[in-house]
DNA sequence: GCCCGACATGTCAACAGTGGAATGTAGGCT
DNA sequence: AGCCTACATTCCACTGTTGACATGTCGGGC
């Protein structure tokens, strides 16, 4: 339930409505936690009820104006702090990977060649991005570095782990 | 819904009962697409009703074998071809980068510090199970030692990135 | 003065996945 | 003969996530 926190985080930062927070997760956290507004107002509510958040303010439009309290600030912290265990990752490629045989060695070739590639096209629009933002050193910046240096070295790898598959396979055949 | 698929590729090696996928579940697939009793034969039966899989013996004990049809490996086949969008991956590990400003500088440094060391640990983990596993050049190895070594690759990955940030980290805050 | 687009909140149905519990049978060991 | 373990299935309640839909209001430009 990493949801909550991910509000949480954006809220400790400045109060805000939902509307508002809905655009912070489709600009800054789009790639990182994927949020909907059914989920984003209702978890609001909740997290209201259970006292992490209270409304500051109200303004025009029926806007609430939510912001954390202590106990809010708290929790975040020791979401934040705690150690937790690996969670299992499921990852869809490595499924078929696992089943690649059903498929001729063209056909298997082919697969991982567009995993190669997509890849490759993921990192590209990665750069774009770290072209385009500008950095300022406010700490969402600084954090938002770190991630995307993350997704840079990840899709790096991606890519040269299915071009080497590639070869693998070409390997075994023989 | 990639459970299903799942069931069919393995289902296409062999028939098998719900507790034998289970148990096949448990062994090749835990680390890249978990899944429980519940889910399993519950699945089996949409299935069964779907026409992608059909009850080829009935054994003691209530055990039902269950096989693939041709409409199923139609269905592996189709899954494993088809272009599919990349899939956004939520990940709990850079949500709290993210927020990582709400700790302490000390604070945060160990928490990467952790994260470099949770990777090199399951890098340990893997590089255990490639020693252990004996590997045939049955398919299933062959593709399980293409996964395996994407675990690794990835493993190494996460722990220098965890490295590099922490070192990016000092560096900002001079 | 009116209309459009941005602002703003909310409900609902459906599905995937988790975890636990209930139930029962066959085979092997003592 | 009795018991334990492995085999085997089914049901249920709950959480998280998605996507679609419904509803309404404020402010600026024409």
């Amino acid at each position: 339930m990493s949801l909550r926190h991910a509000m949480l985080g954006l809220l400790a930062d400045r109060p805000a409505s939902g509307y508002d927070l809905m655009k912070r997760f489709e600009t800054s956290l789009s790639n990182v936690w994927p949020a909907t507004q059914s989920q984003v107002y209702g978890e609001l509510g909740k997290l209201t009820k259970a006292g992490l958040l209270e409304v500051a303010a109200e303004g025009p439009r029926g806007r609430k104006e939510y912001a954390i309290t202590d106990e809010g600030r708290a929790e975040l912290r020791r979401w934040l702090t705690e150690a937790k265990p690996d969670p299992v990752r499921r990852s869809e490629v490595l499924l078929r990977v696992f089943f690649l045989n059903h498929l001729t060695p063209v056909e298997a070739t082919a697969y991982l060649m567009g995993e190669a590639e997509r890849a490759a096209g993921q990192h590209r629009v990665l750069e774009e991005v770290e072209r385009n933002v500008d950095w300022g050193d406010d700490p969402l910046s600084v954090n938002g570095r770190l991630a995307l240096e993350y997704g840079l070295r990840f899709m790096a790898m991606r890519e040269e782990w299915a071009r080497w598959a590639v070869e693998e396979l070409g390997k075994t055949r023989k």
